[in-house]
Parts: structure tokens; sequence; C-alpha cells
DNA sequence: AAAGCGATGTACT
DNA sequence: GTACATCGCTTTA
């Protein structure tokens, strides 16, 4: 059941994402993940890309309910954000983590043809090592490149994109919650949900 | 097991 | 000019 519904609080919809399963439609192939760790950037909070309001880069994170926001960090890294709240309002979940479901040998050939890209970078020599499936989707530019998500999915939307959001769930003893992980800016407000025990979650708290 | 380090490009001060 | 919602190799304990 593709997830149509996203007009809730950005702090409840990460929390409610956790169990969902993201899902990629690509030519290459469909992967597929369940959501297992997540963070939320709030309009009041300092870390969040629409604090200081809307610009060009942050603009996907002031459309409406559902939009997807992919933007570019150090340089070489992409990460994915979903927007719930009405149009105007500049907040998003960041995906951190996923446990990799459909797809496992497309992600993992994504990952060392990015791996190799990163390590030619630095001059370092390349070697095509498996990557473990508890690895594939660890850490929100990870699961970027296992899941194929590119800037051409700036501005989509789950409700009826390639990239898309089915229905799961997380009882609450399953859910921590925590402080945010690689910010400086608001870094003691807990707005990082994971599941709890999970191998696939970026760190451990 | 943990911590250090650097690549890289764009937005923003 | 500075900072950055990262990653993976290298070094140290």
């Amino acid at each position: 059941m593709r997830l149509t519904a996203y007009d809730i609080p950005t702090l409840d919809f990460a929390r409610s994402l956790l169990g969902c399963v993201l899902v990629h439609e690509h030519a290459d192939g469909r992967t597929a993940g369940r959501i297992v760790e997540t963070e939320a950037y709030l309009r009041d909070d300092p870390a969040c890309h629409g604090f200081r309001g809307k610009t060009a880069r942050n603009a996907p994170m002031f459309g409406p309910p559902g939009t997807v926001y992919v933007y570019q960090i150090y340089g070489q890294y992409y990460c994915v954000n979903i927007t719930s709240v009405p149009e105007g309002v500049g907040e998003a979940v960041l995906i951190r983590a996923l446990e990799p479901l459909e797809g496992l040998e497309l992600m993992e050939t994504r990952r060392i043809v990015a791996r190799q890209r990163i390590q030619q970078v630095f001059g370092k020599p390349f070697s095509p090592a498996p990557i473990k499936a508890r690895d594939l989707c660890r850490g929100p530019a990870s699961l970027v490149h296992a899941m194929g998500i590119d800037k051409s999915l700036n501005f989509s939307h789950l409700q009826d994109g390639p990239l898309y959001c089915l229905a799961g769930s997380l009882p609450d003893h399953s859910v921590t919650q925590t402080t945010r992980i690689g910010i400086t800016q608001g870094a003691d407000l807990p707005y990082r949900f994971y599941e709890t025990g999970s191998l696939f979650v970026s760190k451990r708290a």
C-alpha cells in the first residue's frame, strides 16, 4: 500500500516513518528498504536548512507534504529528506538508514561504483571488496547511493513519483529518541529516531 | 574500538 | 572566506 497521507507534524512524521518501506522504481531495477533511522529538522531549529527562510537550494523543504528534498553535502555526497507539513513551511525529515529488503545486488553494485569514484578522488587504490548487507544503507549518503537516488528526484512527490513509501509501523517500545548526529547547531535537540537494537542504524547511542 | 583526517563544491556570511 | 545533516581509510589504544 503506497503511503499517501503526509500532512502531519514533522516530528510525528519522523517517528511514524520508522517501519515504513522506501521504494525506488528505477530503469536498472527496483530497490527497497525498511526505514530504521530518521531525523527531524524544524522551522525554529538552527540546524534546519529552512531556518533562515526559503532559498533556491532549500525550496523543496517548503513544498507540500510528501515533497522530496535532495541536497549535496561535502562536495560529493547527497542526502534525502521528505516534507510533511503544508506548503510554505520549511521543515523536513532526513532518512538516515534503511534495512535493505529488495534489490540488494543492485544496491551493492551502486555502492561499489560510488566507492570507486570516491577512492579515486582520494587517490587510493580501488579494491572491489563486497559490502555486507548491514552496511548497504547505513548512513544518509550511503542509502542514497544504494537506492539510486539523485538530484533528478528533487521536488518529486512520494504520492506519485518513482520514489515512494509503503505503509508500515513500529511499536513504541522499539523506538529510541536521541539527539541528532553530525551537526553543531541545535545539537541538543532530541529529534533523532531509530529502531532500538537494529543492526542497520548508522550509529549506536 | 575509537578517534583522526581529508576530499570537494555550493550556499551563505 | 567559512561551514557543511558524510564516508572510508589510517592511525592509535
